[in-house]
DNA sequence: TTTCTTTGTTAAACCGATTTAGCAAAAATC
DNA sequence: GATTTTTGCTAAATCGGTTTAACAAAGAAA
């Protein structure tokens, strides 16, 4: 049973295909096409059960309403969670979403991007891997349509979705500082990445501003691909220091957070008791977790619907003066037993 | 810059494209082209970083070497592991994953199931949601290869991969009974969905084996969508129960199991002094969980392998003898702190 | 009656690859 | 020298749609 095309309907109407197209398109009246022959074709098409083949209008068209969307790992309930927002936002517009994980590895990204590019994707959401700038030149260059989320590289101007990393960070330092605490760690990740060295940032500045000193042996700089004995280490490290023991963590990341209190536990460290604890990203962890985890909420939904928006409208916009944008949203500070006495 | 086609080499170098397109297939020896000409037709692809058009060649060979996903729901964690692993493999194999969450709704999944088939996708990895036979047994009809996941229809012959449910709840249950529970509480979702039925009659022959009764108040049964409040009213109602106060619950998945426990916290009800916790699925969440939870693991890397491998034989064996594959895979009980003295 | 419009429809090009069938020239065989 | 075989390459069909250009028939205007 192969599946009914274009030729099919017009041969048993003993009719063009190209009227039939024409009609199946809502053409029908503008090309003057007789009511009573359109109302056959649309018949017939509905009895064989007709549905065009997309990847012959694809050819056609140059369009394939598929949006390709690169990000670190599916299986991150951060990018989880994205994902299924942009996949939600983009099948409300008719687009379906190729869901590639770059593992935050350039060659990774650079070999995805380029197999998406060849016809498979009207434009692209990513969330560049450290040192894929040249990748993001390039595609810049080819006119190919694409919006960065999560991150962007400051020198190539391009569309981009991101938070106010600084400032969320900032918040989340100075919260812990409220609460009394003077020895506070931050552990992070990616360095070079801006979101990531903003949050570093904004861990700085907020000890600064309250005059307390930034001291560099309370920051543990874990490199980018990191497994739990890595956190383990530098957690070691930083409750084994002689004087002034640490009291409290701010984690950059929420990766680094599920395996940063995996190991408070395993170490025997109470939570606030010991050390308080806020992390970036808030996951159904956080909240089931025992005491419940502080955390900086992105919003993801936001993220989503504008990333989606604003690469449909680099792809439809066929004016040269394509305008870029830049959006910085402001995320959500939720504070939970973790970081309180 | 737009892209170069097989056409643009065969013009620059005077020759027919179909000769571009033997040697770039590796198939010049057979076709006895000559080295020197190879030679200069590689040499130009190169250097015009020629990459065919897949839609041009997916649309001659009717192959897009695309795999659709039908799946729940992405941002949930076991999904997201799951499509993770089932990503990679099919990559593995020069595949790549159009990922479709259907929300459990079987209206969702036909639509998806009915895009993708119009020439997007080879065949389909799907975990179908109640109501969808029909759906199933039209992509039966039509020759799509396809293999189900985490549940199927026993009415319907076809690949599945799957985990012995009965077993592993019967396996959870078993543990609560020998660590002194005797109230066991269970907690399901998605009735009619054969997954989850065999789920619960784990929990009843684990029951009965103890020769314990099967209290029908202490199963709760919540609709296919489900939001906290209606675990809570589930749980309120299992802990209300005047005489023989529940001291267990299993909870049949982790979307359950999170909400659930999350319910337990609010309700001030101590895990697992008050009530022991044994749940579906291993959760990040449930490792970091003080108490950390006690959970039946699905192994995720092998349903991926498994269901990719199996869905690649059934996309390229041309012998019609297609042998039907059913696989059932052992679940992993992880014991934690939740559900012992 | 002749010419111009309008109406209703279609042939053919096109998108960019793969694949089949075949052809001219050179080499081998008789 | 004539015939056959091999070598090296290409024209054209094809996949299933969309789109452009055009054409015959009928009606309106001159």
């Amino acid at each position: 049973m192969k599946k009914t095309s274009l030729n099919d309907i017009a041969q048993q109407l003993g009719v063009s295909k190209t009227l039939v197209s024409l009609v199946l398109n809502g053409k029908g009246n503008e090309y003057r096409i007789s009511e009573d022959i359109q109302k056959k074709v649309k018949e017939l098409a509905r009895k064989l059960n007709y549905k065009p083949n997309q990847i012959a209008k694809g050819l056609r068209t140059g369009k394939t309403n598929t949006i390709g969307l690169i990000i670190a790992d599916i299986a991150n309930p951060f990018f989880g969670k994205l994902g299924r927002e942009i996949e939600r936002e983009a099948a409300s517009h008719g687009y379906r979403v190729m869901f590639c994980s770059s593992d935050e590895k350039a060659e990774n990204a650079k070999l995805q991007i380029e197999m998406l590019q060849q016809g498979q994707v009207d434009g692209f959401i990513i969330s560049p891997p450290n040192g894929s700038e040249e990748q993001i030149k390039q595609l810049k260059n080819s006119k190919t349509p694409f919006v960065l989320i999560d991150r962007y590289f400051p020198e190539i101007e391009s569309n981009c979705v991101v938070v106010d990393n600084l400032k969320a960070s900032c918040e989340g330092t100075e919260h812990l500082i409220k609460n009394g605490r003077k020895r506070i760690a931050c552990i992070t990740t990616n360095p070079g990445m801006l979101n990531m060295d903003n949050r570093l940032d904004g861990y700085k500045k907020a000890l600064t501003d309250a005059a307390l000193e930034v001291d560099e042996n309370l920051i543990k700089i874990l490199p980018f691909s990191h497994e739990i004995k890595d956190v383990m280490e530098a957690i070691k490290e930083l409750t084994s220091l002689d004087e002034n023991k640490i009291d409290a963590i701010l984690f950059t990341t929420s990766k680094v957070g599920v395996m940063g209190i995996q190991c408070l536990h395993l170490l025997d460290l109470k939570i606030p008791e010991d050390v308080a604890v806020v992390s970036f990203d808030d996951l159904d962890a956080y909240k089931i977790s025992r005491p419940s985890i502080t955390a900086i909420a992105q919003p993801l939904e936001e993220i989503g619907k504008h990333s989606v928006k604003i690469l449909l409208e680099a792809m439809t916009d066929k004016s040269k003066k394509k305008e870029l944008h830049k959006i910085v949203l402001e995320t959500k500070f939720v504070i939970r037993n973790s970081s309180i006495k």
